[in-house]
DNA sequence: GGGGAGTGTGAGAGCGCTCTCTGGAAGAAT
DNA sequence: ATTCTTCCAGAGAGCGCTCTCACACTCCCC
């Protein structure tokens, strides 16, 4: 049982050459039923399975991709469920292309010369960027040197890079639009950061709304943590009294902001209305449920990796975002 | 630049043999220092890297571990940062040790013979699971085939295979002292499942402190979510209606039994102190902050990892828990 | 000064596989 | 019956690397 049987082993037991038993390992029609058969029988009694590192060997396919989460995103890793979901949803994808999945997250020093060395040296078929920033260069150089990439979200700039994106600046419409509707009139943002296509799209999506009702914006700019959203909301209740909502660019400020409100003594919905963004999980458990806009994290890592391994026609993917109503944005 | 140099190029390039090459290469200390500088130079100039399935096919080593989640914790991995911080923590040892992670979610069906296919053929060094369920047969299958393997938790029953777990008793002990300490009298759990080993240590901390103090203890028993959390909390209050402190083996039941009180009339801490386990970052954002038992995630995967890769001598180790005290236990 | 020990380098086999090329058998066409 | 085509199986090269072994050389001791 130690010793994995060899191709060599396969053949001899079916009675044919090695030749043949890759054919059928690797399933060429071109083999008769019966030698076939015999093969399989050889393969399962022994329990062979191909060694990889072989196999890679010739066909100069490494039967690999990898995932990359930069630095930054690996920061904050730990709190965002965004990037379980992708984790997810490319691994369903790679295990039904029967490869592997290589997750690197890169670390503080020298993360960018050892996921680039990696890549182009054909180790991986291709690379899935958990990418947060536009600015991020690794993209570009991969693609550069060959190797098929594929980032999660559009890069700030345009470029023919292939991407998957999700409707950030629809859900941040979408959400507005709901504030104004339960008849919010004072609608204040607190943005995310602007070197992220998430936090300009968002903030683009809510001052077309504005500006098609002729409101003025309100915006505090935060960075997507915690903390940021509570002194981002400070500032805005300094800055004008009379807001009566915010759409806040995550939900994670989200959460910041609400005991700012509180501490401000505004009531929530009543005073002031509060919608999010992402639906993380802790979105609602909160006092009182957030109002957000839910992102299609696993479908957008089934998309990552479908691209990736060129199973996509398409290389610039939107996927919808959807609005989930909940007490934070009640009459 | 698109066709990678071999060794053969950098040892012409060097003018010496490639057998030297490699052994420059593989760090050898047999080599003459003017022949080691002329093939770094060698290297750098050509951007050599080796072709990793060709040491492979012939080292029999495969330079990579495989990081598995069963499905069960796959469910949950959205959830629970307990995975994001092993994740980081095994990527950051295997990436010093100069190797790659191979992320496994095995998915719905099938997903064991594919883990032991995989593990059992030479394509991974080792193997660490991050198995939440003490029943799990797949590490004793791999270690029984002779693969490397490293659990994630102590198995629940009685086993010589390594693993890498955490103080869950001692740390429900911690909690449970903390709530005497604070004068609370009528101590109840919420215990975790039954078939994993953080409830059963967890309940079996918080039993013993009761023991020793000639106390009743008052038991219900969720299953680590929060909805869980809230139907256990109103059980508990139905039971003993004069309840003044519960230890929740977790912090997502704890979020969930907050408001079974709050609905209840009582208020946290007044009435009835909260203790919750994992210092998940939600625990800090509660209404009141949670007190809670803090786990070193992070470096119980560099710890996995460090024992996967034979790096550690001891091949069983208990890592200590953190009592985190915020407002919910406040006098 | 010759034999042994020690050190550094090269030659060459071979890891397990794929894939091209060749050969032989069988069927179709002349 | 002979040639041409078609089809399937086998022989063999070679992917890029490591590692054993043999060999050449220097150094030292008797």
């Amino acid at each position: 049982m130690r010793a994995r049987p060899t191709l060599e082993k396969v053949a001899a037991r079916a009675g044919v050459s090695r030749a043949t038993a890759s054919r059928v390992v690797n399933g060429s029609t071109r083999v008769a039923p019966q030698i076939r058969d015999a093969v399989n029988r050889a393969v399962e009694e022994l329990g062979y399975v191909p060694n990889q590192a072989a196999r890679s060997l010739v066909t100069q396919r490494a039967d690999s991709i990898a995932l990359v989460f930069p630095e930054p995103a690996t920061r904050v890793f730990s709190d965002d469920p965004t990037f379980a979901g992708i984790i997810r949803g490319v691994s369903m994808e790679i295990e039904e292309a029967d490869k592997q999945l290589v997750l690197m997250l890169t670390g503080m020093t020298g993360g960018y010369q050892r996921v680039e060395r990696y890549a182009t040296n054909g180790h991986v078929d291709g690379v899935v960027i958990a990418s947060m920033h536009g600015t991020d260069p690794l993209p570009g150089i991969l693609a550069r040197r060959g190797v098929p990439v594929v980032c999660s979200g559009r890069p700030t700039v345009p470029s023919s890079l292939p991407y998957v994106d999700m409707d950030n600046a629809g859900g941040a419409e979408r959400a507005v639009r709901h504030l104004m509707e339960r008849g919010r009139r004072r609608i204040a943002t607190i943005a995310g950061p602007q070197d992220m296509i998430a936090g300009i799209d968002r903030l683009n999506g809510y001052r077309a709304v504005l500006r098609d009702s002729d409101r003025r914006s309100i915006v505090a700019v935060g960075d997507f943590t915690r903390e940021s959203g509570t002194s981002a909301m400070r500032q805005l209740l300094a800055d004008d009294p009379e807001i009566d909502a915010v759409f806040v660019a995550n939900d994670m400020m989200a959460l910041g902001a609400m005991p700012a409100l509180r501490q401000a003594g505004r009531r929530v919905p009543d005073d002031v209305a509060v919608v999010g963004f992402d639906d993380i999980p802790a979105a609602s458990y909160t006092e009182p449920p957030l109002t957000t806009v839910r992102q299609p994290t696993v479908e957008m890592g089934r998309r990552l990796a479908r691209m990736v391994l060129d199973l996509e026609e398409k290389t610039q993917v939107m996927l919808p975002t959807e609005l989930v109503v909940r007490e934070s944005t009640a009459f």
